[in-house]
RNA sequence: GCCCCCUUCGUCUAACGGUUAGGACACCAGACUUUCAAUCUGACAACGAGAGUUCGACUCUCUCAGGGGGUACCA
């Protein structure tokens, strides 16, 4: 066998030596990946958490995987039925549909944590008892107040003061009427775990403190509820904020003692998805306006172009392409394929991608979905197509091919159709398309009406409209065609930005076009003047 | 202070050691056009710095710098 025989030979096993070399830098998931989304009800929901449903959405589905929604409402403080209420409609409205949790039910609930305070209560008795968690009387201000005695930073932390507590102690404690948190022990050990989207992420030993899982009044913390509750459940793959990286060593540890007693089968995978950003280096928080997903709603973003921008945060399907529907994404996506490092989230685009589905969009489904829109903002008589008047109904359908490639958000639909809709004679131009009307607007529109005077309503069609108009003011009257048409646009719609002018003639008709004009061209004066 | 993460055009990203560092948004210019869009063409624009490994580094290692987060009886 020559050299060349074993290269060809070997080639093959290279190329295995090679998958396997990157499979150890990101860990292999599951057979069968059991995700979570679990928010807590606090605040309007914004796009970072819509950003992390949706990410751990698609892994369920790319992988064929179960999807389990639970709310985290242990902060009563904090918590509200509204904000429950308005991320169900959130993630309903979005189509990010779950397998297992609120609503459906499943096999671990209940799944709202407020309804789960038996189990904890539980849970923590069983670490209590085992040794890994113990009583701490210690108040905040003791503790910091002994940090700052020992010359350590305010920051420093918990000092482990409660560790070793004899029952004398405890007692007089409890003498005192003071009641234990319960912390868990963090071993002086370095912690390490293979983060999906990070690779290997190492805390050192002693870096951690004890932290609190039940305060002193019974109620279960988060850093309890949330890992058992991933336990019982059988999430096998975190998928999650990048802002809960550093309670990741409590958890495993505390994980760790879960499945010593029993309560938590495996230990699972951890993947932090990137911080959304807003303007500044600053996270995007959920008092900035850009980061209230119905605020986006409201101004007319599509379910489509939403997350197909949102999922453009720190991933990407191709090199060469950014549109794509959720099929798409739900076919190419894979979580350790996400980038490590937080996004801007940058409007401008996320309008520029939700533009390019409204165009996708078929004519009849961009109508329906905006007539709630035109409702809102008084232009037609009801909020579904359904209940439309046969007038509004043939004027949208006729005004639907003109308006779709024009708007970007369905909020705009208002302004782009409204004048078709609208039958008054007279609409009173914007600031902005007062511009249109130089000083020869009044001539333009003398010869624009007596030419259209004569066209009878039977031929008062796109075709003729245009030229007629073309022959009276352009060949006849020699005009420029943007001097000629814009004041007949001004008229037609008291705007700069329209439709195509001979098209929204045509669907308005002869007499409420011909007012138009004339009507405008009574007000010209006083514009002209103001 | 300590711990952890991050670093490619202004922004979002592509690049499995060898490319003129690609695409998208924004911006600018042009074409088309009755306006505005859409569409098409083109232009501008990036590997944080320094060492190392290598024939060769955006890619691997280390150091530094910068940015971010945590250090709660919030999540």
């Amino acid at each position: 066998m020559t050299d060349t025989d074993a290269a060809k030979i070997i080639q093959p096993e290279d190329s295995v030596e090679d998958m396997k070399e990157r499979e150890h830098v990101k860990p292999e998931l599951p057979a069968d990946v059991r995700v979570r989304f679990c928010p807590s009800p606090t605040g309007i929901p914004h796009v970072g958490m819509v950003r992390t449903a949706l990410f751990n959405w698609a892994e369920a589905r790319h992988t064929g995987g179960t999807f389990v929604f639970r709310i985290e409402d242990t902060d009563a403080q904090r918590d509200s039925e509204e904000s429950f209420n308005q991320i169900i409609d959130a993630l309903k409205w979005l189509g990010l549909d779950w397998d297992e949790g609120i609503e459906v039910g499943g096999p671990h609930g209940p799944y709202r944590q407020s309804e789960r305070g038996l189990i904890y209560q539980k849970v923590a008795q069983q670490l209590l008892d085992a040794g890994y968690a113990y009583e701490s009387f210690s108040t905040p201000e003791e503790i910091e107040a002994r940090n700052v005695a020992a010359g350590r930073p305010k920051a420093f932390g918990y000092d482990g003061y409660d560790r070793n507590l004899t029952e004398e102690q405890k007692a007089a404690f409890r003498a005192e009427g003071r009641q234990p948190a319960l912390r868990v022990k963090m071993p002086s050990e370095d912690i390490t775990f293979n983060d999906l989207i990070r690779g290997e992420i190492t805390f050192k030993a002693g870096s951690v403190p004890d932290y609190v899982i039940v305060r002193p009044n019974g109620d279960p913390l988060y850093t309890l509820t949330n890992p058992v509750d991933d336990a019982l459940m059988d999430i096998n793959v975190v998928l999650r904020g990048e802002d809960l990286l550093s309670s990741t060593p409590r958890q495993i540890v505390l994980y760790r003692y879960l499945m010593e007693l029993g309560v938590a089968k495996q230990m699972p995978l951890f993947g932090h998805m990137p911080y959304v950003m807003g303007q500044g280096n600053k996270k995007l928080s959920k008092r900035d306006p850009e980061s209230n997903l119905f605020l986006h709603r409201d101004h007319g973003f599509i379910k489509e172009g939403l997350l197909n921008y949102l999922a453009l945060l720190g991933w990407s399907i191709a090199p060469d392409n950014d549109i794509f529907s959720m099929d798409e994404m739900v076919k190419a996506f894979d979580v350790r394929d996400v980038k490590a490092n937080p996004a801007r989230f940058d409007i401008d685009k996320a309008v520029s991608i939700n533009a390019e589905h409204i165009r996708m969009l078929e004519p009849q489904d961009f109508l329906n979905r905006s007539v709630p829109y035109l409702f809102r903002d008084g232009v037609v008589s009801a909020e579904r197509w359904d209940e439309l008047t046969d007038r509004e109904r043939s004027v949208l359908t006729a005004a639907a091919p003109l308006v779709q490639p024009r708007v970007r958000l369905l909020g705009e639909v208002a302004g782009m159709a409204g004048s078709l809709l609208s039958t008054s004679e007279y609409i009173a131009p914007e600031a902005d398309a007062k511009k249109q009307l130089k000083a020869t607007a009044g001539e333009v529109l003398d010869a624009a009406i007596a030419a259209l005077d004569v066209v009878p309503e039977a031929q008062w069609t796109t075709d003729n409209l245009h030229e007629t108009l073309n022959k009276a003011l352009i060949e006849n009257a020699g005009y420029k065609p943007r001097v000629a048409f814009g004041p007949v646009r001004v008229a037609m719609s008291g705007r700069r930005v329209s439709p195509p002018l001979f098209e929204s003639m045509e669907i308005v008709g002869k007499p409420v076009s011909m007012a138009r004009l004339r009507n405008l061209r009574e007000h010209l004066a006083e514009i002209q003047a103001a």
